[in-house]
DNA sequence: ATGGTTGCTTAGCAA
């Protein structure tokens, strides 16, 4: 079984790549952050005449996830359920092949200090809250998003630079410890130990071709998942060429 | 040097 992840920064303005993409990966399962479209205008038929189900949620202009499946998907879950009120889209869980697969997209947090950041930092414990109460640590759950955090500096082109600054802060990384010690494992990092291996470079700056980035869109699964997990790939050639989001898919191959 | 690029929506915000 093959699982990816991939924020597409606007799902219309990418449907060429996507397109190419699937018909050239043939992701069993992919989940898609930043679709930016609300639902009734998300591009199903398009995608289901590639063999693909879908399960969206999103609203207009911001934010939005959404999960793509050759097989059919049920037990979908909008949102974190956790009676805050909150509008953003960044949450949608479903069951898939007998494995619950998560599409998320944590708060962006603009900067350290501000009220983004607070509210990126209370989302991250909110996700947790979620595990504890929705999730069952002994079935398989792939949990795969943009996470808009570099765990450790090996994940960040310049750690010095980026010393302290949103995505790298200390607090943010707390945060994000914590959530996986519910007991998810970053499969990428468990099977690549080096440095210098990112998902998003920004589109200034020519930073891609410069490669500064930063390792920010994980998959995190349970311990009995990880263990099925032979091997996980950022494909960085999505992130090259005409009108490429502005990061890369990652994708996990599991044994049956 | 507080820039730069992209997308959504139309001038300004978010990333």
């Amino acid at each position: 079984m093959k699982i990816a992840t991939w924020n597409v920064n606007s799902i219309r303005a990418r449907m060429e790549r996507l397109r190419e993409w699937l018909v050239a990966q043939t992701p069993d399962v992919l989940c898609l952050q930043e679709t930016k479209v609300e639902d009734d205008l998300f591009p199903a038929l398009e995608l289901e005449s590639l063999g693909y189900r879908v399960a969206a949620y999103g609203q207009k202009t911001y934010h939005g996830v959404a999960v793509l499946a050759r097989l059919p998907l049920d037990d979908i879950v909008r949102g974190l359920g956790d009676g805050v009120e909150d509008a953003q889209a960044r949450f949608l869980v479903v069951r898939v092949g007998g494995v619950r697969v998560g599409s998320l997209y944590v708060p962006n947090g603009q900067a350290v200090g501000t009220d983004k950041f607070a509210y990126k930092l209370a989302w991250l414990q909110r996700l947790r809250a979620w595990l504890f109460a929705h999730a069952d640590a002994g079935q398989p759950l792939v949990l795969c998003g943009d996470f808009n955090v570099a765990p450790e500096d090996r994940d960040v082109h310049d750690p010095e630079a980026w010393r302290d600054q949103v995505m790298c802060h200390p607090d943010e990384r707390a945060a994000l410890a914590e959530v996986r010690r519910w007991g998810l494992v970053d499969v990428f990092r468990r099977l690549n130990p080096d440095p210098g291996r990112y998902t998003w470079w920004d589109y200034r700056q020519l930073s891609f071709p410069k490669n500064r980035g930063l390792r920010i869109d994980h998959i995190l699964c349970t311990e009995r998942m990880a263990a099925r997990c032979r091997s996980v790939a950022i494909d960085r050639d999505a992130r090259k060429g005409q009108a490429p989001s502005d990061h890369a898919p990652v994708i996990a191959e599991f044994a049956d």
